[in-house]
This record gives structure tokens, sequence and C-alpha cells, in this order.
DNA sequence: AAAACATGATACCAAAAGGTATTGCAATTA
DNA sequence: TAATTGCAATACCTTTTGGTATCATGTTTT
């Protein structure tokens, strides 16, 4: 296993800061996609595009592959697990009655 | 239980962006602190620290309590909740091979 | 009442963030 | 080879962010 990774949490949060980014992770579940495959769902350039994805490749949370003339965004989750572990931290504090009223928030986001 | 909260992931993300504002998240885990308790902690002024407070409050992370001349922040975990929820989206697409050393990770956060 | 204390509010500043436009280059394709 | 395609790089602009400094206000305390 390597060791000498960027392991800098703050890029990470940082990364899932914008909402932009955060429908990018979504899109990429499942599927990788060119730059201009993931700026045909955003009304903004590809320039603006390919600086969000350089923002979630410094979060680690994608990893960018030539192939061709195209670059190939990958998702890239174990940075996602990380975040999840910081959050448990907080286990036992939250009201856990709710949970439900969180998830239907969830779901909305999902969605929007 | 009350609907018209401001039910906006947005604010809730943006608050865990800072790293000064998630060690007041762990630092208001179990006691509940003043400004200026608060901003002891710190290397900056009370002023700086408040507009932290603000933008938590905003992501509803936390909850504030006039109590006599001071004002109390109260950690309010269910946001993080939520986070995690959004989080668990990505269940089954990271390698949970890897959890040990997100754990590490996160351990590290929580010393420094 | 007066002094000290904790915070609120405002104005201001520098740096970072999010975006566009333009130019150029490498890889395909005709 | 020539035209097109997908992306890189740079410059530039506007807004937001993180911070300080200053002054006002309400609250204890003496």
């Amino acid at each position: 296993m390597q060791t000498s990774q960027n392991i800098d949490p703050q890029t990470t949060f940082r990364a899932l800061a914008d909402p932009t980014r955060r429908e990018i992770l979504l899109m990429l579940r499942g599927k990788d996609l060119s730059i201009g495959e993931v700026a045909e769902n955003f009304d903004m350039t590809r320039a603006a595009v390919k600086k969000h994805l350089g923002v979630l490749e410094e979060g680690r949370l994608i990893s960018v592959t030539p192939k061709g003339r195209e670059r190939i965004n990958h998702l890239e989750p174990e940075a996602l697990q990380a975040v999840s572990d910081w959050v448990s931290f907080f286990e036992g504090f939250w009201d856990t009655r709710l949970t439900a009223l969180s998830r239907a928030i969830a779901k909305e986001w999902n969605s929007s």
C-alpha cells in the first residue's frame, strides 16, 4: 500500500463545499466521463467545469486518466469514506429520532 | 415537530469546509461554550471566531442561547446526520479494504 | 454610579473562489 | 495534409471569504 499520497482532509472537505462539484460526483457514480461529457450537464463553460474537476482531483475524490485526446474522470469514493469517519466522531451526540427527517432531506437533494 | 426550518444542505456543507469551524464543532462535543471561551483556543480575534460561529449557526450545526451577557453555543449534530446520509449515497462504490487507512487519517485530524 | 466585561455591529482589507474569454496544442478524422 | 475536436493554459473579472480594527450596547461587579 502506498503511503506517499496527499493526506489532507481539508482539500476533501473543500471539494464537497460546492454544489456543482457534489452533483458531478453523483454523476460519476457507475460511469466514467470526459470533461466535455460532464460539462454538457451544466450551464457553464468547459473551462469552469475543468476547474471544478481539478478541485475534486485535489481532494482525491476523482482520478483522471488520459485516453487519446480525452481525459476520463473516474470516481474515487475512498475520500468520502474518510469524511464519513469524521462525521462519525459525533455519533452518540445526535438525536437518532431525527433520522427519518434527515433521510427525507437527503432524498430531496438526490432529486434536485 | 417543526417543519419550517431552513432546509438547505449547501449551508451545512459550506460550514464544514473550514478547518477552524470543524475544530469548533469537535470542541463543542459534550460542553457548551461562550464565544470568548471558543476564541481562547484560537489565534484570532473574537470577532473572527464569532463569524465562524455565525456560519455554523446558518448551517444549523450549532444553536445559540443568550445567557446573561454571554451567548452560549451548543452543538446541533442533526445536520451532520444529513451529511452522513449524503455520503451514504456512495456506499457500495468505495473499497471497504481502505477503511483502516481512513480511520487512521481521522485519528490524525482529531489530535491536531 | 462607575468600571470591567462579553458581545454586537459596522467598515474595511487581502486573498481565494467561481466564472468567462482567448489562445494554443495534441489527437482524430476526412 | 488539412480540418476538426477535446483539452490545457493563461489572463482577467467579480463575488465571497476570512480576517482585523473600531466603536457601541447591554451586563455584572464593586
